[in-house]
DNA sequence: GTGAAAGCGCTAACAG
DNA sequence: CTGTTAGCGCTTTCAC
C-alpha cells in the first residue's frame, strides 16, 4: 500500500542501498547530486520510511517503556514529564503504562515491552514482581532497566533513582516536634511499600531523637487518596484526641487530613500541625498552605531517563543508584505554637 | 543474540511455520502434541517472540499514539487513563507525547507516529497543524485518527469526541446570573483555542438571555495555570471593582482566582460568585469548594480510544463525532446572594 | 559513489 | 498436521 524504499529506488533509478544511505543521513557513500535528487523525490511523493522494518535489522526501536501505578495520582505527571522530555530530546518515544500497582498488570506490561523490544524500561512498582520466570526473561533479555522511587527486590541488580525518604521524613517530623508537637500521628500510605517504610523509619528516628516514645496506635496505613486521609484522620482523632501533629504519607493524604481537621474544628497549626510529603502543586494552594517535604519529581523522571539512555548506549557500564535531594517546604500548616499563642 | 523462532524450530525439530502457528495461538494446523511440546520448550528456554518482526509482516503494530499538550495539566491524567485502559483491554500499547501545544512538537510527534507505523492516533492540539505536507502525508497514510476535545481545522475530516462547551458554559453562567451576579468576568484560557471560544459563546448567550450587555473589559485571556488566574483576577478587579461573578476558563485558573479573592478579602460567594470548568479533583477540595462544569474526562479518553479502535478494525466505516454530557456541579462558591444576606 | 545480494525475525500461502 | 518457500521493508557488507 504505502510507498517503500524499493519504490523510491526504482522511481529514482537507483538501488535500495542508495536510498537507504540517504534516509539515514549517511554522510558518505552518496554524491550530493543523487542525494538531493532522492530527497526531493521523497518529499514530492510523500514517502515515510518504515522504522519498524529498520528496527528489526538494526535491533533498536528508539522506544522506552515506562510503568507507573497511576497517572491520576498527582505525584506522577511530573515524573512522567521528566521522562518524556529526556526521551524526546534523545529521539526516543515512550510507552506509558498504568499498573495500578497490580502485579498481574506489571507482569503483562513488562512482557509486552520484551515482545516489542523496547530499548529500555523505567519502572515504579509497589513491591515485588513475584514471577521467577519473568525476571529470568528480563535478565536474559539483557535490557537496561532503571528503578524509579521504589526499590524492587527481584530487580535489585538494576540501578535506580531515589530520594532519601528516611532522612527527609526525619527532618520533617523533627520540625513538627521542634514546633511543639509531641503526639504525632503518621497517616501513611500502603503498608510494606518501600517509601512508606522508609518514611516510617524517619518518623521513628525523629521521635527517638527527642526521647519521645513511639505509640503504635498513632500509625495508620491506607490508600493514597483524599478520602482515605480524611477517614483515617477522623478515626485517629476519635480514638486519640491528644494528637497535636500529623505526618501525612503524601500530599494527597494530607489534603484529606486537612479536610477532616477543618470539619472537626481543629486549628492548623495551632491545635494540630500538619506535614505532607511530595509537594504537589495543590499542597501550596490549600488553606492553610501545607508544609511538605518537596521531592524533585520532574527531575526524578528526567534523571531516570538519562540513566537509562546511558545504559542503552553502553550496556557494559554499571550505573550507580542516584539519590536526589528533598527540601522541607515550610508553609503555614506548621509553626511554633508558643510563639503563636503569645501573639 | 536473543532466541528466534528459527532457534525454537530447530530445537524442537519442527519448522518455523509450526512454531509460528503455535505462538500465534492459531487454533488449527498443529497437533495438540507438538503444540504442547513447543510451548513447553519456549517456556523452558525463555523465548520471547519479536513483535516488531511480526508487525512488519502483518502490517499492524498494536500501538496507538496519543498527543496531548501536557500531562501536568490536571485535566489530562484522567483522559490519558481512559485512553490507556481501553487500549490495554484491547491489547494495544500507547505512546504518550506532550506537545506543550507547540506546533513544531506536534508535527514531530505525528511524523514519528507515521514512521513507527502506529495503528491509530488520538490527538488534542491547541489549534492548527499548519503544515500542508504533513497533513497530506497523514491523509495518504490512511491512518485512523480521532480528535479529542478540541477541533482542528486541517483534521476536520476525522471524527472526534467533544463536549458541548457552549451549552455547558451557558448553563453555568446562567446559574451565576440567577443567583444574583450581573457583572461577570470571564477569566479565560488561551485565545483562539476551540474550547475557549466555545465557552465564550456560551458566556455571551447567557448574558444575552437575561438582557445583560456584554462588557469586553470583563474578558481576559491567558494561561491555564494558577498563577495566571491569580494575576488576571487581581488585575481585573483593580480596574473593575464592580465585578460580582467570575467564570474561570478551567478549574486550575479558578483556583488562582480563588487565591486572589481570598487576598482581596472578597467573600465567595457573597461578594463574588465563582464558577470553574472541568471538575478536576481539587476543585472540590478548596475552601469554599468550587462550583464547576464537570467534564467526563476519563470517559472522553475512553470513548476516543473506543472510536479509534473501531476505525482501526474497519477502516471503511466513518465514525460520527461524539458529544459527551457535562453536568453543572453546584458547590459552595456560588449561591443565592439574597437568600444569604437575609440569614 | 553505487548496485547486488544476503539477511533481520516473522508470517502466509501452498504443497504434500 | 507440517514443511517449504517467498516475501515484509529495511540495512549492510562486498564488489565493481
Amino acid at each position: 500500500m504505502a510507498l517503500t524504499i524499493k519504490d523510491i529506488a526504482s522511481m529514482a533509478g537507483v538501488s535500495k542501498g542508495t536510498v537507504s544511505r540517504v534516509i539515514n543521513n549517511n554522510p558518505e557513500g552518496v554524491s550530493e547530486e543523487t542525494r538531493e535528487k532522492i530527497l526531493k523525490l521523497i518529499d514530492e511523493v510523500g514517502y515515510v520510511p518504515n522504522k519498524m522494518a529498520r528496527s528489526i535489522t538494526v535491533a533498536e526501536t528508539k522506544t522506552i517503556g515506562l510503568i507507573i501505578p497511576d497517572v491520576q495520582n498527582p505525584f506522577f505527571p511530573q515524573v512522567i514529564r521528566g521522562v518524556e522530555d529526556c526521551a524526546m530530546e534523545n529521539g526516543y518515544t515512550v510507552f506509558l503504562c498504568n499498573s495500578d500497582s497490580d502485579i498481574k498488570k506489571e507482569q503483562k506490561y513488562l512482557y509486552t515491552f520484551l515482545e516489542k523490544r523496547v530499548d529500555g524500561i523505567i519502572i515504579n512498582t509497589s513491591g515485588d514482581l513475584n514471577d521467577r520466570k519473568l525476571t529470568t526473561l528480563i535478565h536474559k533479555s539483557n535490557i537496561p532497566i532503571v528503578i524509579l522511587d521504589r526499590k524492587i527486590k527481584e530487580l535489585s541488580r538494576y540501578p535506580g533513582v531515589y530520594v532519601d525518604n528516611a532522612r527527609a521524613a526525619r527532618e520533617g517530623v523533627s520540625y513538627l516536634i521542634e514546633n511543639g508537637s509531641s503526639n504525632i500521628a503518621y497517616i501513611a500510605g500502603v503498608k510494606d511499600v518501600y517509601t512508606v517504610e522508609e518514611r516510617l523509619k524517619g518518623y521513628c528516628m525523629a521521635l527517638e531523637d527527642r526521647g519521645i516514645i513511639l505509640n503504635k496506635k498513632y500509625i495508620s496505613y491506607g490508600g493514597y487518596n483524599i478520602q482515605s486521609g480524611y477517614e483515617r484522620t477522623r478515626e485517629m482523632l476519635s480514638h486519640n484526641p491528644e494528637i497535636d501533629g500529623i505526618f501525612a504519607g503524601c500530599d494527597t493524604i494530607a489534603i484529606g487530613v486537612l479536610k477532616a481537621l477543618r470539619e472537626l474544628n481543629k486549628k492548623v497549626p495551632d491545635d494540630i500541625q500538619l506535614l505532607g510529603f511530595d509537594n504537589i502543586t495543590m499542597s501550596g494552594e490549600m488553606v492553610p498552605p501545607i508544609t511538605t517535604v518537596s521531592q524533585p519529581m520532574y527531575d526524578m523522571g528526567y534523571q531516570a531517563a538519562r540513566m537509562l539512555l546511558a545504559s542503552i548506549q553502553d550496556k557494559t557500564i554499571h550505573q550507580a543508584d542516584q539519590y536526589l535531594e528533598t527540601v522541607l517546604m515550610i508553609r503555614e500548616s506548621t509553626g511554633n505554637k508558643h510563639v503563636r499563642k503569645e501573639i
